[in-house]
DNA sequence: GCCTGATAGTTAGACGGTGAACTAGTTTCA
DNA sequence: TGAAACTAGTTCACCGTCTAACTATCAGGC
């Protein structure tokens, strides 16, 4: 693995735009959340009716500023989606009736989409074990290790204008 | 952002399940990435014919163990897409003549990719302006900080078996 | 009060990815 | 040697996402 940077760096060693350790950073990143996206996939492999997109929808709209409730443009932006797709994945969530869509009544352009219960329980079902991979992945850093790797993340992100 | 995760940890306060500093260093590592591949996207977002995806495909192939020369399915591990669509990505980039398929001798299964000298031009082009924005992206951390990240990330991708 | 311009959401068509079948070539073992 | 099991790559049908219109609504300036 540090093989695999180090030989992509190999055609310029004299370059000074290569920095291994930048790249290495990226490139383990990547791997990394890969792994956990893998995880979670296969936990969702078995059910046909509510798939993993599903579930990072609802997810999404879990997590918003106004708990339980946001517009498709917030959902889209936080899912990292366009709002046409938003558009397809709210039309499935709501045929579920796992969501609900209303129009705001003080911008009627805007849509509010908010869980329903059988949303909130379904969401509950699935985040504690999402929580458990994502800790198993991460078991190898002792407390004060993801610590100092949050403060590393949170300088970059800082300087990226959050 | 730390905002962001303590809200949706503020459902369980109690819940011994929820660990911020897990779930932050992954959404925080999920911004970092979701950054760049944004700033890349911009970068191809004005050439037409030759799309970041095409890059992506051309980069991992140079990047390999042998240095230009690899199988699909080498490639599609390494570009984390399956085989099937690594077959259309690398019928574009024949077609664009930037690498050249070759069936291989000793196991006439195989087909060995290699990138022609148009390719090696086309990766050269971008290489370095995409290492830049790498920089730039990381570029609030010290030589110093960059090394413990990588050592804590290391540890973290030691520990999921590489 | 309108007209212009901006904004929220949806819709339509094209494109790329996936999983499952399919073809061709290789390996295993009786 | 020959049949069964396996492997590499490709093709196909389906599905989700994207870009680009389009509808409806709101905000500002004259």
């Amino acid at each position: 693995m540090d093989q695999h940077v180090a030989r992509w760096g190999a055609f310029w060693k004299d370059e000074p735009a290569f920095v291994p350790e930048v790249e290495g950073a990226l490139v383990r990143m990547k791997q990394i959340l890969r792994w956990i996206e893998r995880a979670d996939a296969a936990e969702f492999a078995k059910s046909d009716d509510f798939t993993l997109q599903d579930y990072k929808t609802l997810h999404v709209l879990m997590v918003q500023p106004w708990p339980t409730e946001a517009t498709p443009a917030q959902l889209a932006e936080a899912a990292n989606v366009t709002r046409a797709a938003m558009t397809s994945r709210l039309d499935r969530l709501a045929e579920a009736e796992l969501i609900t869509r209303q129009v705001d009544g003080a911008d009627r352009r805007r849509v509010l989409i908010r869980p329903t219960q059988k949303g909130r329980d379904m969401w509950n079902r699935y985040i504690f074990e999402g929580m458990a991979r994502d800790q198993q992945a991460l078991g190898a850093l002792s407390g004060e290790e993801l610590g100092k790797l949050n403060d590393l993340l949170r300088k970059i992100l800082l300087s990226l204008g959050e």
